[in-house]
Order: C-alpha cells, then structure tokens, then sequence
DNA sequence: CCTTGACCTTCCATTGACTGGAAGGACTAT
DNA sequence: ATAGTCCTTCCAGTCAATGGAAGGTCAAGG
C-alpha cells in the first residue's frame, strides 16, 4: 500500500503518517522506488494512533500504549495507569476551563454590547495592579493557555 | 522599574514581559545603560495581559482588546464580540473534552487493571481499521489535541 | 517518444506562547 | 577586587503537526 491508499484507509493526513514514522511510531517497508510500502499492521498502528490521540493522548502515551499492545504478556494495569493519568488531566483542565467560562460568561453579560464606551469586560481586564496581584494573578498557575 | 521590579507586581516572568515586548503588545522606554526602565502604564498593560492571557484570549486578542482600552471611543460591543467569540471557542471545547472524558471513563472502569493482560482499553484502541473508517475517524474533525 | 498529471520523496520553515540556556555587560556590597 | 545579582541579546527547543519547495516515479494518452 502507497502513503495515499493508507492515508485514506486510516483518515490520517499523508504528512501525519510520515510524522508518525519520524517519530518511530511505525516502520513501514520501502519498495525499490523508494515509496513507503504499508502492509495491514502499519495500518491498524496507524488506526490505533489515530483513536489515542483522537482521545487527546499524547505522542508518548500513545508510543507507551503501542507498546503495551504489541506486549502481549502486558499487565492491564500498566494501561490503565496510563488512562488514568490522562483522564485526570483532562479532568482538571475541563474544571480549568469551566473557571474561565464562568468567568468570561459573567463579563460578556455585565456588557451592554452597544455604541457606548462603557465596558465592564475592560474595566475588568484592567482593573488596579494591586487587584491583581492580591488575586494570585501569579504565573505559578500554569494554565493550559489558548482553549 | 526594572524588569525584575515589574515581573514581582504584574506577575508574570521576565522572559514573558520580554516576549510581550517583541510581540509589539507593550513597548517600555530604556534607560542609558540599556536596561527596561517600565511605568506605571506598562505595568498596567502587562496587568491586563496577565488577566486576559489568565483567561485564554490568545495574543492576538489580547492586542485587539488592548487598543480597544486604549480607544476612549470604543462601542463596548466591538469588546463583547471578542469576549463571545471567545466564549463559544470555550464552550466548543469544554464539550470536546468532556466527550473524550465520558469515552475514556468508560474505558477505564471497564478495565480490570490487574496483572492479567486482557485490556478493553487497548482492544477498543486496537479496534479494526473498518470500524475506524466507519465511525468518522478523518482529520477532518481538527480537535484541539492534547489537553 | 513525449507530455501531462497524480503520485511519491526529502528537507526546511512555521505555527503559539512561551521557556531554557549561553555569553556577556551592569550594578551593588563587601 | 571580587562576588553575586541583575540585566541584555540571541539561539534553540517545546508539541504535533502542517505548508511548501524541489525533484523523482509512474500510468495513460497522443
């Protein structure tokens, strides 16, 4: 199978797929032109990567569950931790984004939204130093920026 | 103030601050010797990015909401668009996180997690190539990966 | 045989918002 | 004079791709 066939057959990008073996995710043979030659285990990889980062878990995650997958003596645990972990983490940044909907959603409805200058969604944004740094406007909290 | 000065009272690092500067957001005079010499102003602009970037607009937000706050003349309601849009970009994205939350979850509790090595995770990740064709695996669904 | 067009290859640059570190100048205190 | 802390710039790396350039390969049609 070329790159365009697989590409088609497991819905990920031609690029992603030789991304994916730039980061020794999957080897797939080379013909005698040179062309990536897949046969029907780089393909289920590349479906299984395609599900786990769909599921939001990293490159490396992802390189640790296609190891555990080939094993075939693995220890579910070792799975689970790794489901875990990553469900904790999407837990904490729903919660995360939550705060700043809340947020965000009490400033858009203080506005007015009209032609006039007033703005509580500024005047909040702006308000004193001195709030600001009272309310742990500190970058300890690093939030997982831009949603 | 120095650097230093100014990252203790906007909360934000020094490398950040600097960061802000080259991205033209603020724009601090220099002193003879070559050092950052910030007032009052710059420190109350890196207040309200701190506050804005706290609350995920991105970088191109934030220089759009900064020069509606400084426009006297600004209709609130070129604010508020910037806050909704931003708002439902966060709403988008807290349902695609708890979507995969609710899946992973699911996956998770049906795992035994023991030293044996039967795992519904991996089998639902591994899951025939078909299936991931049939069930709308395509990039076409550009998630914001990785949370 | 030649061309067209669709493939495929590698390599480099860019994205966003920083962060780390190196190399070196400046200031303060002892 | 020296130590230590601060400041400067510049370069590289992060993560997971994505865009594009330059060029090789292949099958079909004229």
């Amino acid at each position: 199978m070329n790159i365009g066939e697989v590409a088609r057959k497991s819905g990920l990008p031609p690029k992603t797929i030789r991304y994916y073996e730039s980061a020794g995710l999957i080897e797939p043979a080379r013909t005698d032109n040179g062309y990536r030659d897949f046969d029907d285990s780089d393909l289920h990889r590349l479906a299984f990567l395609g599900r786990a980062r769909g599921l939001g878990f990293t490159i490396e995650e992802c390189r640790a569950l296609l190891e555990l997958y080939d094993d075939r003596q693995r220890a579910s645990a070792d799975v689970k931790r790794i489901a875990e972990g990553h469900l904790s983490r999407i837990d904490a940044r729903i919660a995360e984004l939550n705060a700043m909907r809340d947020t965000l959603a009490d400033l858009v409805s203080s506005c007015a939204g009209d032609g006039r200058p007033d703005c509580p969604i500024l005047a909040d944004l702006g308000a004193g130093v001195s709030r600001a740094s009272a309310t742990g406007n500190r970058p300890a909290a690093k939030a997982r920026r831009q949603a």
